[in-house]
DNA sequence: GGCTTGCATTGATGTCTGTCGATACAAGGT
DNA sequence: ACCTTGTATCGACAGACATCAATGCAAGCC
């Protein structure tokens, strides 16, 4: 165990738990709706890439300046990608001076991970 | 950073664990894309319903004669939508006599959702 | 001030995708 | 054999999306 200094970011969604998980119950409409906005966000390969780049970074923040080389794209691309990301608040990012700088928002991940497991965990009490 | 390039992208399905997680490591461009490919599925709000009432049936299967009248489209969208997930490897089908039943497979949706965790779990063991 | 660099936004374009009607196929009943 | 019903496939079309070049904006530096 390292101490892996989780920040538990002020997110969004309090619970978290909009749903109690695929395998459980059918979606209502608009939970389907509002889901499926985020799986979207994850269905391309460059944001993909680009999530787990910031996600895994050790400091827990990456420069747009260290993304964009990492891609054979256009910037303009790879700074709409990220605005998606952050549109689904899978990201967020803050500038400090000449650069901006994105981390990960695990609550998120997490609230979409809970709602894909199938196996019953003890953490359902909402 | 010169042995980089076991690829193991063999498994596919079995194990699930094509990919430490999203918070762990920057993903490879082919693990990128596979998961974009899954995600995909994921990022429409009537697929996701139809996974759901698939997934959370109690018997396990569901007749298509009980999906189509579920939602306000046509019986060829709703066609078209179980053929993707079924792409996807999210769901599997069985035509017996006139109907076709679908059920929901557990091992793409657990190792979607084992990529997603941010928090470290056990069974990381690869 | 003016110049340079880092990043976001805009506008345009080609491709992908969700939807439908029409049709084909499969199976059971007559 | 024929008809009926359940489901999949085909072809077409409108809207969404990924991408780029051009431009705008913010911040530091001369």
């Amino acid at each position: 165990m390292s101490k892996q200094e989780l920040v538990v970011i002020g997110q969004s969604d309090e619970t978290g738990a909009c749903c109690p998980g695929l395998a459980f119950a059918p979606l209502e409409e608009d939970q389907a709706a509002e889901l499926a906005r985020l799986f979207k966000a994850l269905g391309d390969p460059v944001r993909l890439r680009l999530l787990s780049m910031i996600a895994s970074r050790a400091g827990g923040e990456v420069c747009v300046c260290d993304l964009t080389p990492a891609f054979d794209l256009s910037q303009p691309t790879i700074s709409h990608h990220l605005k998606l990301l952050r549109q689904a608040s899978l990201i967020d990012c803050e500038r400090r001076g000449t650069w901006v700088y994105y981390w990960a928002l695990p609550a998120t991940l997490d609230r979409l991970a809970a709602f894909l497991t199938t196996s019953q965990t003890a953490e359902a009490t909402a």
